[in-house]
DNA sequence: CCGTTTGACTTCATGCTTGAACTCATGAAC
DNA sequence: GTTCATGAGTTCAAGCATGAAGTCAAACGG
Protein backbone atom coordinates (compact mmCIF):
# COMPACT_ATOMS: atom_id res chain seq x y z
CA UNK A 1 0.00 0.00 0.00
CA UNK A 2 2.20 3.13 -1.45
CA UNK A 3 1.87 6.05 0.84
CA UNK A 4 0.32 8.92 -0.85
CA UNK A 5 2.80 11.66 -1.37
CA UNK A 6 2.65 15.43 -0.58
CA UNK A 7 1.52 18.36 -2.76
CA UNK A 8 3.33 21.32 -3.09
CA UNK A 9 1.15 23.05 -0.67
CA UNK A 10 0.90 20.15 1.79
CA UNK A 11 4.53 19.90 1.90
CA UNK A 12 4.59 23.88 2.93
CA UNK A 13 2.30 22.80 5.80
CA UNK A 14 4.47 20.48 6.39
CA UNK A 15 7.75 22.09 7.13
CA UNK A 16 6.14 25.18 8.83
CA UNK A 17 4.51 22.86 11.22
CA UNK A 18 8.09 20.98 11.96
CA UNK A 19 9.79 24.07 12.31
CA UNK A 20 7.31 25.23 15.12
CA UNK A 21 7.34 22.14 16.72
CA UNK A 22 11.20 21.82 17.00
CA UNK A 23 11.87 25.53 17.23
CA UNK A 24 9.27 26.89 19.85
CA UNK A 25 9.51 24.88 22.76
CA UNK A 26 13.22 26.26 23.24
CA UNK A 27 12.24 29.88 23.14
CA UNK A 28 9.43 29.73 24.93
CA UNK A 29 11.17 27.72 27.99
CA UNK A 30 14.02 29.23 28.18
CA UNK A 31 12.79 32.32 29.97
CA UNK A 32 11.21 29.73 32.51
CA UNK A 33 14.06 27.73 33.27
CA UNK A 34 16.67 30.27 33.16
CA UNK A 35 14.94 32.56 36.10
CA UNK A 36 12.67 30.21 37.43
CA UNK A 37 14.21 26.82 37.34
CA UNK A 38 10.56 25.36 35.65
CA UNK A 39 9.96 23.25 32.30
CA UNK A 40 7.31 24.36 29.93
CA UNK A 41 5.22 21.19 31.03
CA UNK A 42 6.28 22.53 34.60
CA UNK A 43 4.90 25.53 34.05
CA UNK A 44 1.48 24.32 32.25
CA UNK A 45 0.69 22.05 34.88
CA UNK A 46 1.30 24.48 37.61
CA UNK A 47 -0.82 27.06 36.16
CA UNK A 48 -4.28 24.29 35.45
CA UNK A 49 -3.85 23.71 39.13
CA UNK A 50 -4.28 26.87 39.55
CA UNK A 51 -7.04 27.76 37.46
CA UNK A 52 -9.43 24.63 39.02
CA UNK A 53 -12.11 24.99 41.68
CA UNK A 54 -10.18 24.68 44.39
CA UNK A 55 -6.46 24.79 43.05
CA UNK A 56 -7.13 20.37 42.85
CA UNK A 57 -7.93 18.45 39.64
CA UNK A 58 -7.48 14.62 39.33
CA UNK A 59 -4.15 13.58 37.78
CA UNK A 60 -6.12 12.16 34.96
CA UNK A 61 -7.59 15.65 34.17
CA UNK A 62 -4.68 17.07 35.16
CA UNK A 63 -3.01 15.08 32.67
CA UNK A 64 -5.59 15.66 29.53
CA UNK A 65 -5.56 19.22 30.22
CA UNK A 66 -1.86 19.47 29.83
CA UNK A 67 -1.97 17.14 26.90
CA UNK A 68 0.34 15.06 28.32
CA UNK A 69 0.86 10.62 29.31
CA UNK A 70 -0.04 9.89 32.71
CA UNK A 71 3.52 8.90 33.36
CA UNK A 72 5.04 12.19 32.60
CA UNK A 73 2.95 13.78 34.62
CA UNK A 74 3.18 11.48 37.27
CA UNK A 75 6.59 12.43 37.11
CA UNK A 76 6.09 15.58 37.63
CA UNK A 77 3.68 15.58 40.46
CA UNK A 78 6.16 13.88 42.12
CA UNK A 79 8.92 16.51 41.95
CA UNK A 80 6.42 19.24 42.82
CA UNK A 81 5.47 17.38 45.86
CA UNK A 82 8.99 17.34 46.72
CA UNK A 83 9.38 21.20 46.69
CA UNK A 84 6.32 21.59 48.90
CA UNK A 85 4.40 23.05 45.67
CA UNK A 86 1.26 20.06 45.77
CA UNK A 87 -0.03 17.46 47.96
CA UNK A 88 -1.91 14.66 46.66
CA UNK A 89 -4.00 12.29 48.20
CA UNK A 90 -6.56 10.00 46.88
CA UNK A 91 -9.71 11.32 45.88
CA UNK A 92 -12.44 10.46 49.00
CA UNK A 93 -15.20 9.76 46.81
CA UNK A 94 -13.39 6.88 44.58
CA UNK A 95 -10.14 5.19 45.72
CA UNK A 96 -9.02 5.01 42.06
CA UNK A 97 -8.64 8.37 41.65
CA UNK A 98 -5.65 10.58 43.06
CA UNK A 99 -6.15 14.45 43.37
CA UNK A 100 -3.36 17.02 43.48
CA UNK A 101 -4.01 20.33 45.05
CA UNK A 102 -1.47 23.38 44.65
CA UNK A 103 -0.33 24.47 48.29
CA UNK A 104 -0.27 27.98 48.54
CA UNK A 105 4.14 27.69 47.82
CA UNK A 106 2.70 26.55 44.58
CA UNK A 107 0.69 29.58 44.19
CA UNK A 108 3.04 31.97 44.56
CA UNK A 109 5.22 29.66 42.41
CA UNK A 110 3.30 30.38 39.04
CA UNK A 111 2.05 33.97 40.47
CA UNK A 112 6.10 34.27 40.16
CA UNK A 113 6.50 32.59 36.49
CA UNK A 114 3.31 33.75 34.55
CA UNK A 115 4.68 37.28 33.97
CA UNK A 116 8.21 35.41 32.41
CA UNK A 117 5.69 32.94 30.31
CA UNK A 118 3.38 35.64 28.45
CA UNK A 119 6.44 37.86 28.01
CA UNK A 120 8.20 35.52 25.92
CA UNK A 121 4.67 34.25 24.69
CA UNK A 122 4.38 37.54 23.22
CA UNK A 123 7.43 38.23 22.38
CA UNK A 124 7.97 35.13 20.09
CA UNK A 125 4.39 34.07 19.13
CA UNK A 126 1.36 36.19 19.94
CA UNK A 127 2.97 39.68 19.00
CA UNK A 128 4.39 38.85 15.68
CA UNK A 129 1.25 37.58 14.21
CA UNK A 130 -2.03 39.61 13.24
CA UNK A 131 -5.27 39.17 14.53
CA UNK A 132 -6.45 37.11 11.60
CA UNK A 133 -3.66 35.10 12.08
CA UNK A 134 -4.48 34.30 16.01
CA UNK A 135 -7.87 33.52 14.89
CA UNK A 136 -6.43 31.06 11.96
CA UNK A 137 -3.88 29.19 14.39
CA UNK A 138 -6.65 28.88 17.18
CA UNK A 139 -8.79 27.11 14.80
CA UNK A 140 -6.12 25.13 13.31
CA UNK A 141 -4.79 23.86 16.56
CA UNK A 142 -8.66 23.11 17.90
CA UNK A 143 -8.65 20.82 14.50
CA UNK A 144 -5.42 19.12 15.47
CA UNK A 145 -5.99 18.49 18.92
CA UNK A 146 -9.05 16.09 17.99
CA UNK A 147 -7.25 13.14 17.76
CA UNK A 148 -8.17 10.39 15.03
CA UNK A 149 -9.27 6.96 16.11
CA UNK A 150 -7.34 3.76 15.36
CA UNK A 151 -4.31 4.95 17.05
CA UNK A 152 -1.91 3.57 19.53
CA UNK A 153 0.95 5.86 20.56
CA UNK B 1 7.69 47.41 33.86
CA UNK B 2 4.22 45.86 34.02
CA UNK B 3 3.53 42.40 31.54
CA UNK B 4 0.72 43.57 29.27
CA UNK B 5 -1.10 40.55 29.93
CA UNK B 6 -3.20 38.97 26.87
CA UNK B 7 -6.63 39.57 25.57
CA UNK B 8 -9.79 36.60 24.81
CA UNK B 9 -8.53 36.14 21.49
CA UNK B 10 -4.93 35.96 22.09
CA UNK B 11 -5.45 33.81 24.46
CA UNK B 12 -7.01 31.18 22.18
CA UNK B 13 -4.03 31.58 20.18
CA UNK B 14 -1.98 31.07 22.89
CA UNK B 15 -3.33 27.80 24.18
CA UNK B 16 -4.01 26.48 20.72
CA UNK B 17 -0.23 26.66 20.15
CA UNK B 18 0.92 25.25 23.49
CA UNK B 19 -1.40 22.43 22.77
CA UNK B 20 0.32 22.06 19.81
CA UNK B 21 3.61 22.16 20.68
CA UNK B 22 2.86 19.34 23.43
CA UNK B 23 1.08 17.44 21.72
CA UNK B 24 2.26 16.76 18.05
CA UNK B 25 5.83 16.06 18.67
CA UNK B 26 4.69 12.51 20.10
CA UNK B 27 2.16 11.75 17.89
CA UNK B 28 4.46 12.68 15.20
CA UNK B 29 7.24 11.00 16.78
CA UNK B 30 5.45 7.66 17.87
CA UNK B 31 5.27 5.83 14.59
CA UNK B 32 8.98 6.39 13.82
CA UNK B 33 10.04 5.30 16.82
CA UNK B 34 8.46 2.10 16.90
CA UNK B 35 9.03 1.10 13.33
CA UNK B 36 12.20 2.80 12.17
CA UNK B 37 13.86 3.61 15.96
CA UNK B 38 14.29 7.25 15.11
CA UNK B 39 13.15 10.52 16.89
CA UNK B 40 11.91 13.00 14.73
CA UNK B 41 14.40 15.35 14.96
CA UNK B 42 16.55 12.20 13.72
CA UNK B 43 14.46 11.74 10.77
CA UNK B 44 14.37 15.65 10.24
CA UNK B 45 18.16 15.47 10.52
CA UNK B 46 18.72 12.08 7.66
CA UNK B 47 15.85 13.94 5.40
CA UNK B 48 17.73 17.25 5.02
CA UNK B 49 21.05 15.94 4.65
CA UNK B 50 19.24 13.60 1.72
CA UNK B 51 17.75 16.53 0.04
CA UNK B 52 21.31 18.29 0.63
CA UNK B 53 23.53 18.52 -2.63
CA UNK B 54 25.83 15.43 -2.43
CA UNK B 55 24.47 14.24 0.55
CA UNK B 56 26.54 16.47 2.65
CA UNK B 57 26.21 19.81 4.83
CA UNK B 58 28.53 21.50 7.75
CA UNK B 59 27.22 20.61 11.36
CA UNK B 60 26.52 24.33 11.53
CA UNK B 61 24.21 24.41 8.41
CA UNK B 62 22.64 20.74 9.43
CA UNK B 63 21.70 22.67 12.51
CA UNK B 64 20.23 25.49 11.53
CA UNK B 65 18.13 23.51 8.71
CA UNK B 66 16.60 21.00 11.47
CA UNK B 67 16.03 24.39 14.07
CA UNK B 68 18.33 22.35 16.53
CA UNK B 69 21.17 23.38 18.82
CA UNK B 70 24.65 22.86 17.57
CA UNK B 71 25.01 20.58 21.03
CA UNK B 72 22.23 18.56 19.67
CA UNK B 73 23.36 18.05 16.60
CA UNK B 74 26.63 16.71 17.20
CA UNK B 75 25.10 13.83 19.69
CA UNK B 76 22.45 12.94 17.35
CA UNK B 77 24.94 12.78 14.51
CA UNK B 78 27.76 10.78 16.81
CA UNK B 79 25.10 8.51 17.32
CA UNK B 80 24.53 8.42 12.99
CA UNK B 81 28.16 7.92 13.12
CA UNK B 82 27.92 4.90 15.05
CA UNK B 83 25.23 3.35 12.96
CA UNK B 84 27.19 3.81 9.67
CA UNK B 85 24.73 6.44 8.45
CA UNK B 86 27.16 9.14 8.11
CA UNK B 87 30.96 10.13 8.10
CA UNK B 88 32.17 13.07 9.40
CA UNK B 89 35.04 14.82 7.97
CA UNK B 90 37.25 18.88 8.28
CA UNK B 91 35.94 20.58 5.41
CA UNK B 92 39.09 21.25 3.20
CA UNK B 93 38.32 24.60 2.60
CA UNK B 94 38.20 25.62 5.99
CA UNK B 95 39.48 22.97 9.04
CA UNK B 96 36.93 24.51 10.99
CA UNK B 97 33.46 23.15 9.85
CA UNK B 98 32.96 20.09 9.84
CA UNK B 99 31.07 18.48 6.98
CA UNK B 100 28.57 15.31 7.80
CA UNK B 101 27.89 13.05 4.89
CA UNK B 102 25.21 10.87 4.20
CA UNK B 103 26.17 7.21 3.07
CA UNK B 104 24.41 4.92 1.11
CA UNK B 105 23.17 2.98 4.28
CA UNK B 106 22.06 6.38 5.78
CA UNK B 107 20.21 7.06 2.35
CA UNK B 108 18.36 3.48 2.39
CA UNK B 109 17.24 4.57 6.55
CA UNK B 110 15.71 7.90 5.44
CA UNK B 111 13.89 6.15 2.27
CA UNK B 112 12.96 3.65 4.77
CA UNK B 113 11.45 5.92 7.10
CA UNK B 114 9.73 8.76 5.20
CA UNK B 115 7.01 6.62 4.25
CA UNK B 116 6.04 6.58 8.01
CA UNK B 117 6.94 9.45 8.95
CA UNK B 118 4.31 10.70 5.89
CA UNK B 119 1.76 8.86 6.81
CA UNK B 120 2.05 10.16 10.18
CA UNK B 121 1.54 13.42 9.24
CA UNK B 122 -1.09 13.03 7.05
CA UNK B 123 -2.93 11.29 9.70
CA UNK B 124 -2.35 13.75 12.38
CA UNK B 125 -1.93 17.11 10.51
CA UNK B 126 -2.46 17.59 6.99
CA UNK B 127 -5.55 15.79 6.39
CA UNK B 128 -7.43 17.61 9.10
CA UNK B 129 -6.46 20.93 7.70
CA UNK B 130 -8.22 22.43 4.52
CA UNK B 131 -6.25 23.91 1.85
CA UNK B 132 -7.11 27.33 3.42
CA UNK B 133 -5.93 25.93 6.95
CA UNK B 134 -2.92 24.61 5.22
CA UNK B 135 -1.59 28.13 3.50
CA UNK B 136 -2.45 29.93 6.95
CA UNK B 137 -0.58 27.24 8.81
CA UNK B 138 2.64 28.06 6.29
CA UNK B 139 1.81 31.73 6.81
CA UNK B 140 1.68 31.67 10.60
CA UNK B 141 4.87 29.37 11.00
CA UNK B 142 6.86 31.67 8.61
CA UNK B 143 6.47 34.36 10.86
CA UNK B 144 7.58 32.56 13.43
CA UNK B 145 10.26 31.30 12.24
CA UNK B 146 12.33 34.54 11.99
CA UNK B 147 13.28 34.99 15.75
CA UNK B 148 13.20 38.27 17.18
CA UNK B 149 16.77 40.13 18.09
CA UNK B 150 17.70 40.98 21.90
CA UNK B 151 17.17 36.67 23.08
CA UNK B 152 19.69 35.02 24.57
CA UNK B 153 18.29 31.47 24.77
C1' DC C 1 -18.81 -13.74 48.28
C1' DC C 2 -14.80 -14.54 45.07
C1' DG C 3 -12.28 -14.30 40.87
C1' DT C 4 -11.78 -11.23 36.85
C1' DT C 5 -11.56 -7.10 34.51
C1' DT C 6 -10.86 -2.35 34.02
C1' DG C 7 -8.69 1.77 34.49
C1' DA C 8 -5.74 5.01 37.42
C1' DC C 9 -1.72 5.64 38.76
C1' DT C 10 3.55 4.46 39.91
C1' DT C 11 8.11 2.75 39.20
C1' DC C 12 12.14 1.76 36.79
C1' DA C 13 15.69 1.33 33.17
C1' DT C 14 17.10 3.42 29.11
C1' DG C 15 17.93 6.98 26.14
C1' DC C 16 17.71 11.94 24.87
C1' DT C 17 18.48 16.93 25.79
C1' DT C 18 20.72 20.74 27.85
C1' DG C 19 24.11 24.21 29.41
C1' DA C 20 28.72 24.82 30.93
C1' DA C 21 33.24 24.04 30.06
C1' DC C 22 36.37 22.43 26.96
C1' DT C 23 39.41 22.01 22.22
C1' DC C 24 40.79 23.63 18.01
C1' DA C 25 41.35 26.32 13.51
C1' DT C 26 41.51 30.72 11.57
C1' DG C 27 41.79 35.68 11.13
C1' DA C 28 43.05 40.12 13.29
C1' DA C 29 45.88 43.28 16.01
C1' DC C 30 50.10 44.75 17.29
C1' DG D 1 55.54 36.14 14.42
C1' DT D 2 52.98 36.08 18.82
C1' DT D 3 49.00 36.90 21.20
C1' DC D 4 43.99 37.52 21.13
C1' DA D 5 39.54 37.03 19.71
C1' DT D 6 36.05 34.49 17.41
C1' DG D 7 33.25 30.94 16.28
C1' DA D 8 32.65 25.67 15.24
C1' DG D 9 32.23 21.66 17.26
C1' DT D 10 32.71 18.27 21.28
C1' DT D 11 32.24 16.35 25.86
C1' DC D 12 30.28 15.64 30.26
C1' DA D 13 27.11 15.56 34.17
C1' DA D 14 22.52 16.35 35.53
C1' DG D 15 17.86 16.26 34.64
C1' DC D 16 13.82 14.93 31.88
C1' DA D 17 10.83 11.73 28.94
C1' DT D 18 9.24 7.27 27.56
C1' DG D 19 7.33 2.51 27.41
C1' DA D 20 6.90 -1.71 29.84
C1' DA D 21 5.69 -3.82 33.90
C1' DG D 22 3.89 -3.41 38.28
C1' DT D 23 0.22 -2.05 42.18
C1' DC D 24 -4.14 -1.10 43.72
C1' DA D 25 -9.26 0.12 44.11
C1' DA D 26 -13.75 -0.41 42.41
C1' DA D 27 -17.12 -2.68 39.32
C1' DC D 28 -18.78 -6.88 37.36
C1' DG D 29 -20.10 -11.82 36.70
C1' DG D 30 -21.21 -15.93 38.43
Amino acid sequence: MPTKWLTDAEKEAWTGLISLILLLPGRLEGPLQREAGLTLFDYMTLSQMSEAPDRRLRMSELAFLTSGSLTRLSNVVKRFEQRGWVIKYPDPSDGRYTIAELTASGYDKVAEAAPLHVEAVRLHAIDLLSPADQRALARIAARLRVRPQDVRN
